[in-house]
DNA sequence: TCCGTTACCGTACGCTGTATATTGTGGATA
DNA sequence: TATCCACAATATACAGCGTACGGTAACGGA
């Protein structure tokens, strides 16, 4: 197999699934590739193309999820499909957002979504579907980064209890125990037990009432 | 003046916002402060905590939004102003939900944000508080990303309306037009004129009344 | 047999974050 | 006044990064 844009982006996928976004470099992927540095060049334009091209083969994962007939279960089928895969592969929620998708494949995400959507009632003309696309899209780029990102404080902070106890620990309960964040102070401790599915869940589910039920003329 | 973490962040602030976060490295800025470069590791753990410290700084500009008596002319008042905030500095937008807001000021705000919230009809235990903070936050963090994004690339194609028209137009214009993203294309030559802050705004609205109208028991 | 194309590599430059060691400088103490 | 300590500040150094540039080896067609 001589290399191609496809094996290219597969492995920087299996390398930044493994070591983060920044554990990889072009020098490490060459190198697992078995290749010089500079040949990746002739494939990519820089570092930033390769990432396009991994953010474009997630969105091909996610874009098999299957066409429904209704419009708000082809909405869930994709964003769901989406959460997966920003839980496989944590890295892809670093560049949500961050920059414009434009891949084949994420314009095919796009474009079912806002099929979809443009089907809801309360969307009725160009206005609205692009203010409801937009608004659907800030939820999941907002979301899964917060997700993500809790996930990995918990796992650093459970694999090693003993830097959360002795870093941030300390300083947390200093700070809520000084009683100007009551509120913060009862979520942190009272709170936590929610699953994250059934949060994420619910919360797209007020989005999308949200969305169709559109009070303002 | 002798050096400290708020000139430190300051300066900081100020690098970064001409020339982002990738423009912001620890050697300029010591530079920029008339140091040696480890000489800011005396104030600093590392580069990471420097741009926490960057992060508060924007927070406390933030948590200047004046309490009112409405919980959600509170809620808006945050929210608005954290966006200024991220228009002002752009690299605010990239650090959101990226890392936990940990310091004295995003406490702060989140505690006027989580008391506020706590007030809304709809919001009932202290789960229904999480969840609707989630929602809230989901929608920030996304939105704002979202809206600077589109501001760089619409920079960028401005100034160099060559690189647009040689880099993206033809690629951008060739996929739309092989039909398969009919909607997409729509949304782009069609779109594009809507308000930016009205859109925010409207959105926002719309994520407050989903979260109090709350129609799952 | 020669030539152009393609696949591939080695070297080099300027930059990054930061660990370690070294110097200068002021005030307190003997 | 001489000496020592603490501290501010720097200097040096290392490993790694993205990538510009120039080169080499294999190979298919003329």
């Amino acid at each position: 197999m001589p290399l191609s844009r496809a094996k290219i982006a597969a492995t920087a996928i299996r390398l930044a699934d493994v070591h983060g976004l920044d554990g990889l470099s072009v020098r490490k992927l060459a190198k697992e590739l078995g290749v010089g540095p500079m040949r990746l060049y002739d494939y990519v334009i820089n570092r930033s193309e390769l990432l396009d091209l991994m953010v474009d083969a997630v969105y091909a994962q996610i874009a098999e999820a299957s066409h429904r007939s209704e419009w708000r279960a082809t909405v869930l089928a994709i964003v769901h499909r989406t959460r997966d895969a920003a839980l496989d592969h944590e890295w892809f929620s670093d560049l949500l957002g961050g920059r414009p998708h434009l891949g084949p494949h994420a314009l095919a995400v796009g474009e079912s979504t806002a099929a979809a959507l443009s089907q809801a009632p309360g969307v009725r003309g160009i206005d609205d579907l692009q203010r409801a696309l937009g608004a659907l899209n800030a939820f999941i780029i907002g979301a899964l980064r917060r997700e993500v990102t809790e996930r990995r404080t918990a796992r650093s902070t459970d694999t090693d209890v003993t830097a959360w106890q002795t870093a941030l620990g300390p300083y947390l309960t200093r700070m809520l125990e000084t009683g100007r964040y009551p509120t913060v102070a009862r979520l942190v401790i009272d709170g936590a037990h929610l699953n994250a599915e059934e949060t994420f869940h619910h919360n797209l589910i007020t989005i999308l009432d949200g969305i169709t039920s559109h009070p303002h003329p």
